[in-house]
DNA sequence: CGCCCTACTTGAACGCGTTCAAAGTTGTGC
DNA sequence: GCACAACTTTGAACGCGTTCAAGTAGGGCG
């Protein structure tokens, strides 16, 4: 784990908080990582907040003047998995402009990048699931990560060669982070060796919804469309 | 099948214990229904274990005798809700033998049912979201409930008479139930007043399935349910 | 320089879910 | 009746996440 905030703390000047101390921002930074390495170490529910603080050399209250809570110490990694997802889609990203070619190597790639994580981030998952919680991808909280994530799926879209319908366009990069949301569901749940039936659902689905992308500029199908995107906009509105 | 794990389980096949003592039962549905009381009236969280068995009128542990831990005691809500669910889905089912009425019954049925716990249940849905927990949907520990459940979209579809390609035909009870499990997760992160966006979503999505059913016989789409068929059956192997 | 203000730090304390050794209760065999 | 074993019940105690009143320190201003 490299120090990556040394460069912005020695700075003097520091543009929207008052620049005249940095020294929180280090305990900050050194607590994140210690939790998120004892994290990875003995798994989540296993690192204790006093564990955390002790390895930081802190006291228990310290993290908490930092952190609002154990789950919030996970919105780091949510942080930085997602930095990790965009940089391993560039190679697909750059290779083709074929949409089912991008589609599956972004997916793939988001796969290699969690793989390390597999048992530890099924511990955690639970807590994202609750709707309420900072962590669940739906939330207030999240939205940066999440829209970093829908524009990698927007890239997916807009470097493509492919001829899609305007209108599903539009909704189309939203929709591909909702399946990939569900593509990490499935993964979280898979217990087979490599979790090689998360690779079997990405490669036999996406080709599926290659064609099914394809066939919505057909006349035919257009009222199906229609159907489905006034659905996911009727669906959408309230709160 | 290998009912070792606590001297809380159903004794029902179980030899040896002889069949005079239930006395414990009582105990134990006293613990349940106190427990069940409370989470509805306060909440999940808001409901300690020590409020449970002052309530009920014992000790703390004697609750750990019963019943593992606190999530545990929402076995018994799952159970009791598959039941309420079938019941409540009589009249649909009986009412009419259109594919789309009957699950459009269906499934307004499951949300009646549910409408209660609306608050509760989100609390509780993280704990199911773990795949190691016994409270998920696809644990064995469920596995009953999960059958119950699936039974009754099988009735859905053998009830009906909608014409639907036999292959598919088999597996549409369990893939209507993963739909199912989709509109609950829907469900339990819609916010809008009497969650009105999911009865939006089951009053647009079910004409959408029994359209996509009846098509499944057009000779023209049977290489693709084919390959969405083979895709299932290739992601559900392994383990 | 010295004082203040505020960002930061502390650790005891709280209430929680959970555990467990001990005690109480009850049916059964002698 | 008695003793024994199995079943049931108890509540103090443990470690956890979290809170908070109290303290510390260091830059800015007089």
């Amino acid at each position: 784990m490299t120090n990556v905030t040394t460069a912005a703390t020695e700075s003097g000047d520091e543009p929207t908080p008052p620049a005249r101390r940095a020294r929180g921002e280090q305990t900050r930074q050194l607590i994140l990582e210690t939790a998120l390495r004892l994290f990875r170490e003995r798994g989540y529910a296993e690192t204790t907040m006093r564990a955390i603080a002790k390895e930081a050399g802190v006291a228990v209250g310290n993290a908490y003047y930092y952190f609002d809570s154990k789950e919030h110490l996970i919105q780091g990694f949510y942080d930085r998995n997602q930095a990790d997802h965009r940089a391993a889609s560039g190679p697909a990203l750059a290779g083709s402009a074929d949409f089912a070619d991008r589609l599956r190597g972004v997916l793939h790639a988001g796969i290699d990048v969690n793989a390390p994580y597999h048992s530890f981030a099924a511990t955690f998952f639970k807590s994202a699931a609750e709707p309420s919680s900072p962590l669940s991808p739906f939330s207030r909280e999240s939205s940066p990560a999440r829209d970093a994530s829908i524009g990698l799926f927007r890239d997916v879209v807009e470097g493509s060669s492919a001829k899609i319908d305007p209108e599903l366009r539009k909704e189309l990069p939203e929709l591909l982070w909702l399946g990939w949301m569900g593509v990490i569901l499935f993964w979280v749940y898979d217990k087979s060796p490599d979790q090689r039936r998360t690779r079997r659902l990405i490669d036999g689905a996406v080709p599926l919804i290659d064609r099914l992308v394809a066939l919505s500029r057909l006349r035919v199908l257009r009222p199906a469309l229609r159907q489905i995107l006034a659905l996911i906009e009727s669906v959408r509105r309230d709160d």
